[in-house]
DNA sequence: GTCTATAGCCAGATAGAC
DNA sequence: GTCTATCTGGCTATAGAC
């Protein structure tokens, strides 16, 4: 029991692999068993002895990628260090940061496309990615509204779900939707301006 | 050819209920011509005699939702003529006209659900759907922020984007992602805030 | 645990009578 | 144009050898 005895996890990974790629490819339905199968390098009967079913090992990698996609991306603590931070640099590091992410890692526009796919057939993988996702930097969003001594916001909670909210949606016009030529906007007009209206809003006289 | 002599169109439509019907419940691929046939009282040689193919009939009937759904929702005279109204006035009626769509017709939910669900295999559907629908609206809003005697902002089109964005985003956490629960937000908070967020960065001195 | 082989089913699409 | 009946193929899932 020294080195590699880690029960034969092996399969059960290039599995979970080849059923990401085939899952965001297709979607639930179109994806083939026989083609993650092929892709993971092992057979069908494999796969059904690990996922009892495709319903199952569908499941169980959504609910991996929710998991693992933003386990540090915004953690509370992130946002409880930088509570003197001038609003202009935390929010404009923010927004960067969930910008960046459809530009570099291609799967995560197809991983947000899937749960929104799906929402009406596995309602509660949509609202593990709320729950894991939008409700975790919502909080901590508002948390740093509220406390911050350079802003007094009427309304902080609702502010930060039009932060969030209008940069998600961003990502989805531009990327998920492919409509970066349609709507032609660049991240930078819309950060700047997502900015000016919150400190227009709620600035501190000072 | 006095009365219903519109050509056996009586067929076409009931093909295209049906498959609305059977395509915004299960998605496209899980779909099926079986059930469409059976929803729409005709045999499966029928569908195919009008529509070549799967495919063909699931372009037809998402244009036809596309061009039909929203056909004066937010035509461009609505605004010109709106042009001297207050932004509050303005931007309180078109939030609650969006936001009371998806509450009034539960089809448009299942719209924008396979309209994103598909978009990978059918790109060309989410580029008609943005520019009939989205584009629209963003350029009638644009226009009235760039005019409008009240308002000075900085940033029009980029205003107006993040206005639409963060109630299109609510509508999809609320409605499409069954998130009303993990995200609680009145549509009145999103409303006021909004708007207190954008008098504020543009309100003219006068 | 992992394989090969296959059962059993249902899909999309078509042929041919009317 | 519309139907009934059917073809062909891929699908999920399993049985049984090793």
């Amino acid at each position: 029991m020294t080195a590699a005895s880690s029960c034969s996890s092996d399969k059960r990974d290039a599995i979970l692999e080849g059923a990401i790629a085939e899952f965001l490819k297709q979607g639930y339905a179109a994806a083939s068993m026989d083609r993650i199968a092929s892709t993971a390098g092992v057979s069908k009967a494999t796969i059904y002895s690990h996922f009892q079913s495709k319903d199952r090992l569908f499941i169980a990698i959504v609910d991996r990628l929710v998991l693992s996609k933003f386990a540090d991306l915004l953690a509370p603590e992130q946002v409880t260090q930088h509570l003197n931070d001038p609003p202009e640099q935390l929010l404009r590091h923010l927004a960067s940061t969930m910008l960046q992410v459809p530009r570099q890692d291609p799967e995560y526009v197809g991983f947000i496309r899937i749960v929104i796919a799906e929402s009406e057939r596995f309602p509660d993988l949509a609202q593990t990615f709320l729950r894991e996702l939008p409700a975790i930097a919502l909080e901590s969003l508002s948390h740093y509204f509220t406390h911050c001594p350079h802003l007094a916001l009427p309304d902080p909670e609702a502010t930060a779900r039009i932060f969030l909210g209008a940069i998600a949606h961003y990502i989805i016009t531009q990327y998920v939707l492919y409509g970066a030529d349609i709507l032609p906007l660049t991240e930078t007009r819309l950060i700047d301006t997502l900015i000016a209206m919150i400190t227009a809003s709620g600035a501190k006289p000072l």
